[in-house]
DNA sequence: ATATCGATTATCT
DNA sequence: GATAATCGATATG
């Protein structure tokens, strides 16, 4: 195989920022197959295959938490796109978004579940699972609370991050991987507009936080 | 395999 | 003061 091939598959480059600045839903499907990357000290990367958003919509969705309006939480949707909203939720857990649609509209994607590509060691460590096989990987980023874990991503340290350049410690990539396989349901733990089939996955993936969806 | 429940706190009413 | 875009443990079939 030509040197040229290998590199341009390996090769991850950011998604632009007009990627971001359209209708979440659209967004979110898009994503699927995308990379996420995480940059931690001593020059390690940690990269994970997107396999399961939700789409939460800038306007008229009773389950998006910009529906109220804008308050000192969900500032990050209102501005522009490309950029990280990170909650605490229960307690207990933070949760992952990007802000979509253009500066002012309030639109986001949660990030739900992922696949681990690199730096699994430093997943495990940071998720407190000890890895015996192959079955323990989906412990590690499948659900929007254990990704988040796994990639130490916390309200204070990435709310706001610039996920469109490489340069930030968490960055959104391509490595020109199309996605198939891609299914719609309802989104997980909503209470309102709990009929918009509004989660996408790629079906079949053993990463995918529920993958057995009634 | 599916159901239920407790933990724990930022945020908003 | 109530709620929440979850997780892990426990119980039951």
């Amino acid at each position: 195989m030509p040197k040229s091939q290998i590199s341009a598959a390996a090769r991850i480059h950011p998604l632009a920022r007009a990627f971001y600045a359209r209708d979440p839903r659209r967004v979110a499907r898009e994503l699927l197959g995308k990379i996420l990357t995480r940059q931690v000290a001593g020059g390690v990367r940690l990269t994970a295959r997107i396999v399961e958003v939700e789409a939460y919509l800038g306007k008229n969705d009773p389950a998006a938490h910009t529906f109220g309006g804008l308050t000192a939480r969900n500032s990050v949707l209102f501005g522009p796109p490309g950029h990280a909203y990170v909650y605490f939720i229960y307690g207990n857990h933070y949760c992952l978004n990007v802000s979509c649609e253009p500066d002012g509209c309030a639109g986001g994607v949660l990030f739900r579940a992922l696949e681990p590509l690199s730096g699994v060691e430093e997943m495990a460590r940071a998720r407190g699972v000890e890895l015996n096989g192959p079955k323990d990987l989906v412990k590690l980023t499948a659900g929007p609370g254990r990704l988040c874990e796994a990639l130490s991503i916390t309200r204070s340290r990435d709310n706001g991050c610039d996920l469109t350049s490489a340069k930030s410690s968490l960055w959104i990539g391509d490595d020109g991987t199309r996605a198939r396989g891609i299914r719609t349901t309802p989104r997980i733990g909503v209470t309102k507009a709990a009929d918009k089939p509004w989660r996408y996955l790629l079906n079949g993936n053993p990463f995918v936080s529920r993958p057995h969806f009634k």
